[in-house]
DNA sequence: CGGACAAGCTGA
DNA sequence: CAGCTTGTCCGG
């Protein structure tokens, strides 16, 4: 028997064959982790085809030389699907396949695995499953769903009712979810494993595997269903390249097997939407989930009152716990000087000047500091135009005469407070609130990124989860949310509203095609050392092929644009690879 | 990736 | 021309 290896070591991204020793024939398949001599080392990697020996004992492909055995067979890894999926994701993100490889392996090798344990979970007594999604699993499998479920709605009966198909793979944007998924299902009797740690309890066969993105990649032999929670959520999305995105990759895995893919998300984004079945659940329902979303224009306001309205006000001065969210670190982002009114920029880049403590000023630019001084008068006196966390935190403190934590995602100070001041971190470490107030929710809407609107409407859906809905929960008023804004009438702010993400889907729908930006095209982002000569390529290719469109250069980074994904696969898979590094960022996060 | 080997540069 | 650096190729 030979088996042809892919090396672990990404750069090697070529495939060598070996005889498999008789003592493993049993073991070695597609997708086993194994170690091979190789140029007079020993590496790691994956076996990615077999084949019967012929009567030369040799290689496959005329090529005569007589084999060397595969040093070790260090035990299970990914699926055969799984190792055709890693093939495809390769193409669709310009990756290597070593890497989407080692996501779908286990972190330590995984010699004997546990046995099988299938119990599925018992039969959810409430659903909020659409009559649709019921009727359409029962026929052919088609394009994913994607399930509109308001923030509050608990996804768990979702997955018990699909996982009675048949095992369940399920895929959450952090582990805390995914722990308190796991603790829901075995409650209602169903045999769970949690990646990384039970990856072999997985590989031998589960009735649910959850992990986070990673997860996308994750065993789960007999797969029946696949479901994503949060799919809006941009933790499910790879930071390094390949950047890959769970969601794709969890759905083109259900498309191979032939099993349904369901998406569940508060605010499915534009590219969610697109190639998928939008499933609704009744409108009333949905509304419940969201919170009061209280809007307060600040446009009549008096500018002295800085931060804070006579809602905000009332809401810290009450016995609530208040989360205060305001997406700026130090105590002021932008100063000018009492006395003749300059406002303070940097003597090196020009860049206005920020207060991180009560001593000096810095550039977040250049990093150059200087003692809290006006650059034209030499006035030490300085006003605080736009003031941080900081500095947000005591003068709550003075307004509620109550302590007040800070969170921020450099840590906390007494962030288990009943009132707390932060950046968005407060929205990720905290998991309760009666009220959760955006100071300044205005930078959310006016960002200067194509997603910014959308982000927007997931942090009002993060802040709707966190404080339970519009309905009461036992002892506690219904949960608010305070939106501090000179933009009331923002679609972001009409859609959480109303509780119709849609509203804001079809207006950002509309803003893309204008654009010609993605999903209505399928564009990657090209930087690094090697970005010009890659770029250069595209106009000089042989034939012409795939139409590439080339945009930019903006700050070092060139946009490629083609018709879809398979138009910008196939293009990027064209392109010579220039000796120098180039960083291939394939649906681009930052746009 | 890391080793092998070839082609190019430097010094006396 | 030895001795070293830098680049390119290849591994089963």
């Amino acid at each position: 028997m030979v088996a042809r290896v892919l090396p672990s070591e990404a750069a090697i991204d070529k495939e060598f064959d070996y005889l498999v020793p008789s003592a493993a024939r049993g073991v070695v398949q597609v997708g086993t982790v194994v170690r091979a001599d190789l140029g007079g080392r020993r590496v790691g990697g994956w076996v990615v085809e077999t084949w019967e020996a012929g009567p030369s004992g040799a290689g496959r492909e005329g090529t005569d030389r007589e084999l060397r055995p595969l040093a070790l067979v260090s035990g299970w890894g990914p699926e055969p699907e799984v190792v055709e999926l890693a093939g495809w994701a390769a193409w669709r993100w310009a990756g290597r396949r070593a890497s989407l490889l080692a996501t779908a392996s286990p972190e330590r090798r995984a010699p004997v695995l546990p046995a099988a344990a299938r119990r599925p979970p018992a039969t959810p007594a409430v659903t909020l499953i659409p009559d649709e999604l019921v009727a359409a699993l029962a026929g052919e499998p088609g394009e994913p769903w994607v399930l509109r479920l308001p923030p509050s709605a608990d996804p768990t009966p979702v997955v018990a009712w699909l996982a009675r198909r048949g095992p369940t793979l399920v895929v959450v944007p952090a582990l805390d979810r995914a722990a308190v998924l796991a603790e829901r299902l075995r409650r209602a009797g169903a045999d769970v494993a949690v990646l990384p740690e039970d990856w072999a309890q997985a590989r031998a066969g589960a009735a649910v595997v959850i992990g986070s993105r990673a997860a996308a990649w994750g065993p789960c032999p007999g797969l029946a269903a696949v479901v994503v929670i949060d799919g809006h959520d941009p933790a499910l999305i790879q930071e390094q390249v390949p950047t890959w995105s769970a969601v794709d990759v969890a759905a083109e895995r259900a498309r191979r097997t032939g099993a349904p893919c369901v998406v569940i998300s508060p605010c499915p984004s534009v590219e969610l939407l697109a190639g998928a079945r939008l499933l609704r659940i009744p409108p009333d329902a949905e509304r419940a989930g969201w919170s009061v979303i209280d809007v307060v224009d600040r446009r009549p306001d008096d500018p002295r009152l800085g931060l804070y309205s006579r809602a905000v006000v009332d809401a810290v001065r009450s016995e609530a716990v208040v989360l205060c969210v305001l997406n700026r670190v130090g105590r002021a982002r932008l100063l000018a000087c009492a006395a003749c009114g300059t406002v303070a920029d940097c003597e090196r880049c020009g860049a206005a000047v920020a207060s991180l403590n009560p001593e000096e000023l810095s550039c977040p630019r250049c990093g150059l500091t200087r003692p809290m001084v006006c650059r034209s008068c030499t006035s030490t006196r300085l006003r605080q135009l736009r003031v941080g966390v900081s500095r947000a935190r005591e003068e709550l403190e003075a307004l509620a005469g109550r302590p007040v934590g800070e969170i921020t995602a450099a840590g906390e100070v007494e962030g288990d407070a009943d009132l707390v001041v932060g950046t968005e971190a407060v929205l990720h470490r905290r998991s309760r609130a009666d009220v959760v107030a955006f100071l300044d929710f205005d930078q959310h809407l006016l960002a200067a990124r194509l997603r910014a609107p959308e982000e927007a409407l997931a942090l009002l859906a993060r802040a709707s989860r966190l404080t339970g809905g519009r309905r009461a929960r036992s002892g506690r008023s219904p949960g608010r949310v305070l939106v501090q804004t000179r933009l009331p009438d923002h679609p972001v702010l009409v859609a959480a509203g109303v509780a119709d993400p849609g509203r804001l889907a079809d207006h950002e729908l509309a803003v893309r095609r204008q654009l010609r930006l993605p999903p209505v095209t399928a564009v990657a982002a090209v930087s690094g050392p090697g970005a010009p000569d890659l770029v250069a390529g595209v106009a000089s290719r042989p034939e012409p092929a795939v139409p590439l469109e080339v945009l930019g250069p903006d700050q070092d980074r060139w946009l490629l644009r083609a018709a879809d994904h398979v138009a910008l696969a196939d293009g990027l898979a064209g392109l010579a690879r220039p000796q120098e590094r180039v960083r291939i960022d394939v649906d681009p996060q930052r746009l």
